[in-house]
DNA sequence: ATAAACTTTAGAGCTGGCTCTAAGTCAATA
DNA sequence: TATTGACTTAGAGCCAGCTCTAAAGTTTAT
């Protein structure tokens, strides 16, 4: 009915160092301790971590989650701006996943080019950065 | 035919000190000199810092992009090396995108949630984690 | 009851990736 | 030709996000 920080550290894949840290710099304002100094990490603390690991791994930074958490302390006057934020956070997931799309697009055109390569041995080098060279192209003719 | 360190660097929305920062840690082998000693980039270099953009933004680490180049200086006997870090960087990619995609379903739960809070002017706290508790629950009773 | 394994704190240290400063050189315009 | 703005270097500084240490206290297993 209580999780101890090696516990939760481990199934989140942190460190216990982590998620002190974490509890410094105002992260998790829940976690109560026992009698005797000891963090007790309960469910709805669990769920705060996934919801951190969540922001955090679509670039939010820390300071970031830290505000969205004050938000939610402060109560139901904050409800408008936690909602501008997720739809923000929404926005910023979707243009990165373009940007990752367009990425995965280079990749794949290195990975057809070297997959010839390694099968001659050898390099064309005039078909090498074609899908480069067209991005360059676009950076510096835009608005010439 | 060949660009000044200011002009790349607005072209591609990154600053002189951070070119000259790439430059100082071989991540811009093929960049030559005038003889005044000013760097002048050649289309080739804009190209190789669009496929460092390219790297970084997917999360490869500026030591590994190194390693890249370092590959491509040392000439065709690393074809094999290149192709299968590009087949390494294409998995990763996948990954990310996948992870952000659930991520994304975090989000618009928190949308939908906040979007309803708003209306009403206060939450459900039994709604709140519904998302964040079924990912809790898969951690701790994976394997019990 | 004692050892092993875990937890606590404050605070120092580390890494990656910039970011800036100082002091000076170069290039283009009036 | 003088000023203005962009460029050069070496090296210091900065920030986020950990990561680790030391010395001490707590919990668990035997």
């Amino acid at each position: 009915m209580g999780y101890t920080i090696g516990q939760v550290a481990k199934k989140l894949g942190l460190t216990a160092h982590t998620l002190r840290f974490y509890d410094k710099e105002g992260l998790l304002p829940f976690v109560t301790k026992s009698s005797s100094g000891l963090r007790i990490f309960s469910d709805n603390d669990v769920d705060w971590l996934v919801m951190i690991e969540c922001l955090k791994g679509t670039g939010m930074p820390l300071k970031d989650i830290k505000q969205y958490i004050d938000w939610f302390i402060e109560g139901d006057s904050t409800l408008e701006k936690r909602l501008e934020m997720f739809k923000r956070q929404k926005l910023k997931i979707e243009e990165q996943m373009a940007q990752m799309q367009k990425h995965l697009e280079k990749i794949n055109f290195k990975i057809k080019f070297y997959t010839e390569a390694v099968k001659t041995g050898s390099t064309n080098v005039y078909q090498q950065n074609k899908c480069l060279a067209e991005e360059r192209e676009r950076l510096f003719n835009a608005n010439k």
